[in-house]
DNA sequence: GACATTTTTTGACGCATCGTCATATTATTG
DNA sequence: CAATAATATGACGATGCGTCAAAAAATGTC
């Protein structure tokens, strides 16, 4: 994703890597502080630059958040990319991406907090219309690519055909199914106060049983979809699954 | 809800009617002119009294958005208590559930807007206590009154016990579902590019899935669900459709 | 190396808004 | 009607955003 910042002029490499280092910092801040606490003087100060500066290369505020924002979504891009390229049927395949949201979520949840700030109308409004473009165009390469997956399983004959059974139909209901559950899991309604399981699993056994609701062949009667989950997080996420189970460790 | 303000001493009434009359007027200016644009300065200007005596009610600018977003949750309450209190199966008491939420959506857009605000950590960080206890026994109240209905029906043995299928993964599966497809339709991912339809019917038919899903007698393999959509809709929420379409033919 | 010109950086400033609090106003009571 | 209590007011301090003229640094020319 990363443009290829070698072979730049000097000055122009300079700009592009003091970009990442605000970015960097911006993240570090909102992380650790909260977005409440997240000021322009503040992120300068830590920089060493002044706040002109910044402003240099962030239109606003709302534009330096949005475009922490924009690297999340291209980090869950990678990640989804990742679960497309996986030797298997589209079941498994899309099964795949959702893991990968649920995971990048758990491992990121400070990152997901970003995101919905960002959706916050109240920020949409005073973004620049370029930065606007950035995270639309981000927003509709990842819907694209769970879309293109659903149009193979279709094509393939793996969904039967069906006036219900459009596309853009099964991302949704998918998509707002993992989207709602990570946010109510995260902010919301006190779930967790009764004695709740591990969302990412949840998760997981809903997004099956919708896939057997779509008739998504092989329907999970005939699948061991405990053993394909580990499966597909020890073939496609090891590396994540690992720092998962290490942030943990830290908690307990 | 609204306690009985009548038999109250005449200053603590004109207090509360006051309070009203400040929420109305925000949500007004709420509505109209977005989250940026509403200051105290403005809302005290358009009651005609002063900054200090707003902030006599409202200890900040976000506990007066959260005072907003708790009355939306209580409306959403009352619809809730109506589907529950229909005179039908448990599932098509918690279908009825899923309408009203759809619908209430559909009708008060911005108030979702105003409910995900609230939802954000860094308006949630600057809530005073009260106001976080007050969302929060609202919020738990409604999750109650669905956990309560889908308890209802594992007793009556309407969905088939399993470990799987305890009430509390139940209800954040079709919660999930269903706030997903809100927040996604409202701002998200641009689905409605590529020619979506109306998002409550979308939101209906996977709920139905889900219910199969999990067993949910009676299946919708017997069931007319278009039918029964309609006659929930005509025998709950007349009053509330009727609001609906009216809103549609506006725009067209 | 000295000077001119362009580019970049800086931080003081203007402006908006939040929330406070001493004062003014209104209501209540003896 | 005066004394006292309750309430409302808006000037004020503080904070933070975004701007822009001036300073500093970099680049180019002789």
């Amino acid at each position: 994703m990363a443009a290829p910042l070698d072979n730049l002029p000097r000055k122009q490499r300079e700009f592009q890597q003091r970009e990442q280092l605000i970015l960097d910092t911006a993240q570090g801040m909102l992380h650790e502080h909260g977005y409440a606490q997240l000021t322009m003087e503040r992120i300068a100060e830590a920089v060493e630059y002044s706040k002109g500066t910044i402003y240099n290369h962030f239109s606003s505020k709302e534009d330096l958040v949005c475009s922490l924002c924009c690297r999340c979504v291209s980090n869950l891009i990678e990640l989804f990319q990742r679960a497309y390229e996986y030797p298997g049927t589209t079941r498994e395949r899309f099964a795949a991406i959702g893991i990968a949201y649920s995971l990048y979520h758990q491992l990121n949840p400070l990152d997901a907090q970003n995101i919905q700030i960002v959706k916050t109308n109240a920020v949409r409004e005073k973004l620049s219309e370029e930065k606007q473009q950035e995270l639309g165009a981000l927003e509709r390469e990842i819907t694209q690519l769970c879309m293109n997956l659903v149009n193979e399983a279709i094509e393939a004959g793996d969904i039967a055909r069906s006036e219900n059974h459009t596309a853009d139909a099964i991302v949704f209901g998918f998509w707002s199914m993992l989207y709602g559950g990570i946010l109510l899991a995260q902010s919301d309604i006190p779930l967790e106060d009764l004695g709740f399981s591990p969302v990412i699993m949840l998760l997981w056994n809903n997004s099956q049983r919708l896939m057997d609701a779509y008739d998504w062949q092989p329907l999970s009667k005939t699948t061991d979809t405990d053993a394909l989950f580990k499966k597909l997080c020890s073939a496609l996420f090891a590396e994540e699954m690992c720092k998962l189970t290490q942030g943990e460790s830290h908690h307990g």
